[in-house]
DNA sequence: GCGACAG
DNA sequence: ATCTTGTCGC
């Protein structure tokens, strides 16, 4: 009866084997959900031409050019960490100006455990994305970055795919922390990106089982710590690093960052 | 067996 | 995620 106060750590931390039934679940919806997942690029815009479009195969098929980039995040109350702020912002590709923003407050009943964190930030955030849509805002993002990992996950699942397959919705999953999998911590990043030949501020992230989980990426100059690029859905990873660095004002990119500042803001003159 | 684990 | 001042640098 009393021993409800604190969580054991059998009850967080469950090996790979011993798993609750509602991780389970959570486990067969994330594998279900995985088998409409996209890979590569599949939209209709193109980036704005850059000096180096090394990819110039597709040719000008394409007349749209990508001009609304979303970003969502979520902030949480401090003295009540159920208390939680999902926003969405879009700007304008070029500018990188804010042109829509929209959030809410909601109280979440699902804890975080690492692995899965959509269950807990994906619905608030399905749900901005949804009102826009049936709005038909002519603002609706044809690019959505997010504040967590996609395919850099250990079933290769994470919320930036949950909200694209969910959405319908070219993702990419940026991360602020490294998602230990297959064998990648964070001294193997450091040796990864010290042992590198080029100057190159961009490098994949290759696990022990050869498979590449996305990159890592030393942004604007003073950080030494990198931001992990992964893809989410139906973009590259080329695609998905060639946004992230024309987004890249400061250490995470400008709509991620917005996305954050703002919703902690509107959090605050709430209380 | 123990530790590690996005936000 | 959240608690926090000054400080070093472009």
């Amino acid at each position: 009866m009393n021993d409800d106060k604190e969580a054991t750590s059998s009850e967080r931390n469950c090996s790979t084997e011993f798993q609750s039934p509602q991780q389970m679940d959570w486990i067969r919806i994330q594998d279900s959900l995985k088998r409409q997942l996209i890979t590569e690029d599949d939209f209709k815009w193109r980036l704005p031409s850059t000096m180096m479009n090394e990819r110039e195969k597709e040719g000008s098929n394409c007349e749209i050019l990508l001009k609304y980039v979303g970003g969502v995040d979520l902030s949480f109350s401090k003295e009540d960490s159920s208390i939680a702020c999902g926003t969405l912002v879009v700007l304008d590709f070029q500018t990188l100006k804010v042109v829509y923003e929209d959030s809410s407050i909601v109280r979440l009943h699902i804890p975080y455990l690492p692995g899965f964190l959509a269950f807990r930030e994906a619905p608030v955030l399905l749900e901005l994305l949804d009102k826009m849509k049936k709005n038909a805002h002519p603002f609706y993002p044809q690019l959505l970055m997010v504040d967590g990992n996609g395919l850099l996950h250990p079933r290769g699942f994470g919320l930036a795919c949950h909200i694209g397959v969910l959405a319908d919705l070219p993702t990419v999953g940026v991360g602020k922390n490294l998602h230990h999998v297959d064998g990648l911590t964070e001294s193997r990043v450091r040796e990864i990106l010290r042992a590198a030949d080029s100057p190159e501020n961009v490098l994949p992230l290759i696990g022990d089982s050869g498979c590449t989980w996305g990159a890592a990426m030393q942004s604007s100059h003073g950080s030494l710590k990198p931001i992990f690029i992964s893809v989410g859905h139906r973009v590259s990873l080329a695609t998905a690093i060639e946004t992230v660095k024309m987004t890249c004002r400061f250490r995470v990119p400008e709509p991620i960052r917005q996305a954050d500042i703002r919703s902690r803001e509107r959090l605050r003159n709430h209380q």
